[in-house]
RNA sequence: CUAAGAGCUCU
């Protein structure tokens, strides 16, 4: 079995699902019963192949067939689905795994969070936070930008900040995720001298803002007519070597545009295509 | 078997 776990590995890590497959079909021909690692493997194999159905089977067939399921299997199944939106089913899993009496780690609270936060429970999930520390799991720099976005999507900016203080008295290396989720509900809530003050406490605490937090301030500057400020930015970005995207383009040409400044919108397009950035 | 979880443009 050992054997042929490692083989099937191999084949599943250079693409080669094909040769995995057969050298799976080869081992129920010898008769060889595949174990948990077998199970594993194959698992890991469909999510990196987006297959999600196929975990899901694999999943119950060790259900079924009594195999002690490694939290690896878990917590590739529940992400898998709740990256489907199968949220409900994420939590059978969830429930599944509690029953077992597996304990479910810092990465699979913080998928069924973000899940929770996306289908629209905004409350569930900031109680599905709590139950995870009862539970005596500790939030990471993830977890806090999953319920920072959640937060600032359902409007919450000032809570949002309440927990951006949080994750620092925690010691919690809160990370340029968590400042571009803010910044961006702040720009888009019309918090604009706010958000601008992010970005210089990120500066302050040492942590390197990338294109997301500038993308996000920018877009905030240029929809409330701060055209200057955003182009300002934008060469910010080529000093200090943060990657201008083809986000960071399509914002500025969209405000340029509304400032009827067509010429300068046209010429960024044209430095867009000379960086060999594709439009979308 | 060492994976697995979060953020930006238009709609």
């Amino acid at each position: 079995v050992v054997t042929y776990n490692i083989m099937i590995k191999g084949y599943c890590k250079s693409g080669r699902t094909r040769d995995a497959k057969g050298k799976l079909r080869e081992m129920k021909m010898k008769r060889v019963g595949p174990d948990k690692i077998t199970y594993l493997t194959w698992i890991q194999a469909c999510y990196w192949d987006e297959d999600i159905a196929s975990c899901v089977s694999l999943f119950n067939e060790m259900v079924e067939k009594r195999l002690e399921i490694p939290s690896h299997a878990y917590s590739l199944v529940i992400s898998g689905l709740v990256k489907e939106g199968k949220c409900y089913e994420g939590f059978a899993v969830f429930d599944c795994m509690v029953k077992n009496g597996c304990k479910a780690n810092v990465a699979i609270y913080t998928a069924l969070i973000d899940a929770l936060a996306k289908s629209g429970n905004g409350e569930e999930a900031m109680k599905f936070f709590e139950r995870m520390k009862d539970e005596g799991c500790e939030p990471d720099e993830v977890t806090y930008g999953v319920i920072v976005n959640c937060l600032c999507k359902a409007g919450k900016l000032d809570m949002a900040l309440e927990y951006l203080k949080f994750g620092h008295e925690k010691n919690i290396r809160v990370n340029a995720v968590v400042y571009s989720s803010i910044i961006d509900g702040l720009g888009k809530g019309g918090r604009v001298d706010e958000a601008e003050k992010l970005y210089e406490e990120m500066l302050d605490k040492g942590c390197t803002p990338d294109s997301y937090c500038y993308n996000t301030l920018i877009d905030a500057f240029t929809k409330c007519g701060k055209i200057d400020e955003a182009l300002t930015l934008f060469k910010r970005m080529e000093d200090v070597g943060c990657d201008q995207t083809v986000y960071t383009y399509t914002i500025l040409i969209s405000g340029l545009f509304k400032e009827h400044k067509t010429d300068e919108a046209l010429k960024m397009w044209d430095m867009m295509i000379d960086k060999g950035i594709t439009p979308t």
